[in-house]
DNA sequence: GTCCATGCAAACCTTTTGCACTATA
DNA sequence: TATAGTGCAAAAGGTTTGCATGGAC
């Protein structure tokens, strides 16, 4: 049987507000996400089930994810890596801001007092509601760097701008 | 024949120092794009070519902007939607600072000295070497919010913390 | 004439959907 | 027992690739 995570019991808790049934599938697929700090993707949740023992369709493992993130207990990140990855928003920072390696694709997570107020100033400057935000800020991690790693650069010799 | 912008003799030269031949469709495409103030889809490029009579397939248009990409003469954006949209790097500000409209899917670029600070603190103290960044705060525009519109709020009945 | 680019279609990958079957409440 | 969920496989949507043909240099 599953131990009951704290965020586990609100998502049974937002199941039920919903009138919606409290499967085994959903619970397992929670759990995954609720017992991890990272980032994870389809592929991963996907095969901590399966290394649990658990063999569940991708189809429901997606549904979940969509309840899950509609519950607001786990959010959704798109780093551009061509799929999306999910992450618990109770416990640690649950930052909108990260710094991403290009190599490694590790990712840490930061606060940023200082975008809180860059959001709020530019927002009411163009009267926009804000809803969410995320700053990702991407390059090499320590650890790439001292492996040596360097990214190509095939851009034009005399290059234009440099951010 | 293609009128030449600055950007396009720029790629041009790019092409050149690469030892790739210069085509018309290589061209055409870029010039969609370097007299375009728009993030631009796949598709929006493909329309535009063939409103002007040119007929290049998807593939070509792809495999142009990965050059236009690598020559830095364009930059590549995800906002989530499923697809990616590509926009210059010259003129205008270029900004990697946008507020996205949930709604409409308009984009405001902005300026903010105050990210370039962030990054340059948050990199430092982690030992990161930045590359690029980007900010994006996801709301609802002016016109939209006019419009009426409201986003829908499915989460659980007693908000866990919102950000 | 030698490469390389192009275009088409097929392949790919993640995500979504349709449908027969099963489990929850 | 009624209602909704699950799993499988097929579909969808954006992007990439293989290959024969055509164009740049």
């Amino acid at each position: 049987m599953i131990e009951m995570s704290p965020s586990l019991r609100l998502f049974r808790r937002y199941l039920k507000e919903q009138g919606l049934p409290v499967t085994h599938q959903r619970e397992a697929v929670a759990q995954v996400v609720f017992t991890s700090a990272e980032h994870l993707s389809v592929e991963d949740i996907e095969s901590r089930l399966r290394s649990e023992g658990d063999r569940i369709g991708k189809a429901t493992i997606y549904r979940t994810l969509d309840l899950l993130v509609r519950s607001r207990l786990v959010v959704v990140h798109d780093f551009g890596e061509g799929f999306k990855r999910y992450e618990q928003r109770l416990s640690r920072g649950s930052a909108f801001e990260h710094l991403i390696c290009l190599e490694c694709g590790r990712v840490i997570e930061f606060d940023s007092w200082e975008v809180q107020e860059v959001k709020a100033e530019v927002t009411q400057e163009h009267g926009f509601r804000p809803i969410r935000h995320k700053l990702e800020i991407y390059g090499l991690c320590r650890p790439c760097q001292e492996a040596g790693v360097e990214l190509p650069d095939d851009g034009l010799t005399c290059p234009i701008e440099t951010v």
